[in-house]
DNA sequence: CTCCTTCGTCGAACCGGTTCGAAAGCGAGC
DNA sequence: GCTCGCTTTCGAACCGGTTCGACGAAGGAG
């Protein structure tokens, strides 16, 4: 079930036939709904790897995925989703590759076998050898998130920055003077992860701006670890009234551990972080936060890709999101604690 | 950079740098070392499209995706990451499908446009199209749950019926009288979806063994049906003490409208259901549930797809899966609520 | 009636691998 | 010395598309 033998069953040569799916040069109007019928008949549709041998594109494009075995957050999920859903409508197809213990393997695997056109990369560093590799090659990518040196990438990036230094703001605003920032993982920090190092820049900065009494903590990407760390800050600071947070799996410990505590939220003890609003929404109280914007920014992400693979010598592109704070029911004016604790 | 440039600079021909990569013939270890180096050098990798065309295989399997648009759980993306990983583990990408609106679209591309070895399908039917299309054209495919006849497919499910069945007797146990069973939405219901219709066969089953006074809703997959979910439980039967539930995304709201109704979880009320366990780890109180072994179905699927597709006429395998329930803190014994309301 | 376009179609080459049959080189056996 | 068999290598065909140059027929202009 080839081009050859709808060719020969319509009575054309196989190049007829490819230029009346392709549309590339005029067919007559007869010969056209002769092979179409026959392509019907046959439910023929050609052979995807003979097509990209042919004209050099695969159709698909690669997203290299957070390291296997990590913990993956709802935010990436629905990062994976949309991407899919985005690149569908552009008639894209999505592979993933790993890029785990030897992402080097599968990364090359992707790039050097040419499996795939462009690439959408997650989870990005300040340093990142991989994106360093692409810029070099030129290869079409995107990231989701900006390295250190931002102009040269094509990337869709929150600003995670300004986001913290928001939450910061409204805590001070609503009277809190004594206030915690729980990070991702302390080796996440250490590899440079960019979310982690410009979020904990906002809240140093606004922080001191604002005046406050500020600890920072990194924590695991779990719930036990959230609750320990919850457990930390109130030992070391028990007279803390509020934390602003980027790790979205370790919040359902964090108000496990406000709940044992003792501590009611929002009454004794306010939160507030940088959270998509679909799982924000699943905590109790629900979550004041900056909303991650993952459906858009995987959207966006495509978008650019396309635009670059359509016009390879564009220069860089980016979308510097900063969505806004939305007020929901984890924070409250600070009541300072008095007298012993409960 | 292809085979040939690496033959000439090598001064051997092409099917000799071939068969020094594959190893099918021998090679003499001198000119083996050649062309190595000569490979090291230009850091050639044989193309994939061209290699795809020529024996047959992608060394691709296809991920047929939840409906876009839908609401992901935590599971499912569990259940992606696992099969990537796995299919790494074989040296196999994993190209995503979107099963939503016009799926046929993106499943033909799959399938007749030969862009995948082998499948591996979410989301099952009872009755299921796809299902039926695969079996029909005998094409190498492992679904991740069961349809109503699966004795002629490949697949890893998970025994819903028995697992809602002992989440029901473990309430039981403790006293329960009246329960409720929050399913997945009616629409999913409707259009056959496996683990919905299983578990509410277990559920119902189980009840009547028990002699308990049984209530069965729908609930959409998120946090605010979840809790309005809950408000129509209290109100079509107060006297209601616990629950079963298959809806994860639910969860959230669920324990948030028990929160609202000033039930404490477990004295007043005992919640219990079929979720992953680093979800029902995140919530307060702990779920005890019978914990949906993600990671391990999807390591599963991926064996048995490389078992089908290195052995094409094997007869049909499959796994099922019944894992116990883990006691955590959501459920306690009955208390019948005494006098009026709190 | 010829010359020049335009339209529709065909054959051949090509993309970059794999694989098969055959041939060349070489030592062993008779 | 000749044949046989083994190892190593080569050339050609093939996988299933795309694309380019060419060619015949039809139509219009002169």
């Amino acid at each position: 079930m080839n081009i050859g033998e709808i060719a020969k069953r319509a009575g054309v040569s196989r190049s007829t036939v490819s230029y009346a799916l392709s549309g590339k040069r005029s067919v007559s109007e007869e010969t056209r709904r002769k092979i179409q019928q026959v392509i019907d008949e046959l439910g023929y549709r050609p052979n995807a790897s003979a097509r990209a041998l042919a004209n050099g594109r695969t159709s698909t494009i690669g997203l290299v995925f957070p390291p296997a075995g990590a913990h993956y957050t709802g935010m990436q999920l629905d990062f994976i989703g949309s991407v899919v859903e985005a690149a569908a409508a552009y008639d894209y197809d999505v592979l993933l590759s790993p890029s785990g213990v030897d992402s080097d393997r599968s990364f090359q695997r992707l790039l050097a076998e040419r499996r795939v056109d462009g690439a959408i990369l997650m989870e990005i560093r300040l340093r990142d050898d991989r994106v360093d590799h692409l810029v070099a090659e030129n290869f079409p990518a995107v990231c989701i998130g900006r390295t250190a040196h931002p102009d040269s990438d094509w990337w869709v990036g929150l600003d995670h920055t300004a986001l913290v230094e928001a939450c910061v703001h409204h805590l001070a605003d609503l009277g809190h003077h004594r206030v915690a920032f729980v990070n991702r993982p302390e080796h996440l920090l250490r590899s440079g992860y960019e979310s982690a190092h410009r979020g904990l820049d906002g809240f140093t900065k606004a922080a001191a701006e604002r005046g406050l009494t500020a600890r920072t903590y990194s924590c695991g990407d779990d719930a036990p670890s959230g609750q320990a760390c919850l457990e930390r800050i109130l030992h070391d600071d028990p007279a803390t009234t509020a934390l602003v947070t980027l790790n979205e799996a370790a919040l359902g410990g964090l108000y496990r551990g406000l709940a044992v505590a003792g501590r009611h939220v929002p009454r004794d003890f306010s939160v507030t972080g940088v959270v998509a609003s679909r799982w924000a929404e699943t905590v109790t109280p629900q979550l004041t936060a900056a909303d991650v914007p993952a459906e858009q920014m995987g959207r966006l992400a495509v978008e650019l890709l396309v635009e670059r693979l359509g016009h390879p010598d564009t220069a860089p592109r980016h979308h510097l999101l900063a969505p806004p704070i939305s007020l929901r029911a984890s924070t409250g004016p600070a009541h300072p604690r008095t007298g012993s604790d409960s």
